[in-house]
This record gives structure tokens, sequence and C-alpha cells, in this order.
DNA sequence: AAGTAAGAAATTT
DNA sequence: AAATTTCTTACTT
């Protein structure tokens, strides 16, 4: 069967999230590829500055990790944060697209 | 339904 | 660096 890929379309059209996911998940997935956002500004972009927290979790518990570049997201700091499959890829990725710092 | 716990952070001291 | 704050989801009662 063909994987139908999952978009960002389809977050809008799904479903079960939560108003916040949905606004966590449009706005992360605009990251452009080589960039990356802290999740205070994801935060921020959902529509609470200091849901930050909650923005980390919306991602690992939804595993959205297919459709939405979470890997982009980094602690204000410029720390990597974590990921739901493990830093080391998201560190790895980072560095793929040419983020410094790391 | 109400309360408690945890989670990938941020801010303040 | 430690403590506090903040928001949401998941689990327990």
């Amino acid at each position: 069967m063909k994987r139908r890929r999952v978009t960002s379309s389809a977050i809008l059209k799904d479903s079960s999230l939560s108003v916040f996911e949905r606004r966590v998940y449009e706005a992360v997935s605009g990251i452009p590829r080589g960039e990356v956002r802290s999740y205070a500004w994801v935060a921020r972009m959902a529509g609470s500055p200091k849901a930050c927290r909650a923005v980390g979790n919306a991602l690992n518990k939804n595993r959205y990790t297919d459709i939405i570049p979470c890997h982009r997201v980094i602690k204000s700091d410029g720390s990597i944060g974590g990921y739901a499959r493990g830093t080391s890829a998201k560190r790895r990725m980072l560095k793929s697209e040419g983020v410094d710092g790391l």
C-alpha cells in the first residue's frame, strides 16, 4: 500500500489533537531546513510563551517526528535539548543541516 | 470528573 | 547551578 506521506496539511485535517498541539505542529513544521528555533519560539507561536515544556510534550507524546522537524527545535541556550528518538540523532541531523554550535 | 505526576524548557535568584 | 514557574498530557482515584 502506498504509504501516503503524512504532511503538515494532515495535521490541520487531523483529528484528536488539541488546539495547542496543532499550533505547535504547524509552527515547527514551518521551520526551514538548516535553521533552528527554540522551544520558547514555538511556545510563543502556540499562544503561550511559557509553554515550552508543553511543546516538548506534544512532540514526544505524539511521535509526529516523521512530519515535524522536531530536531530543529532546541533550547534557548543553544543546547540540544531532547529528542524522542535519542538526542544523538537530533544532534547529527542538525549538524547535517549545517547548524553550528554543536 | 477531580487530583496528582511527569515532561525534550524558561526565567529568576 | 538551584529553585521556581509554567502548560499540557497521561495516569490514578
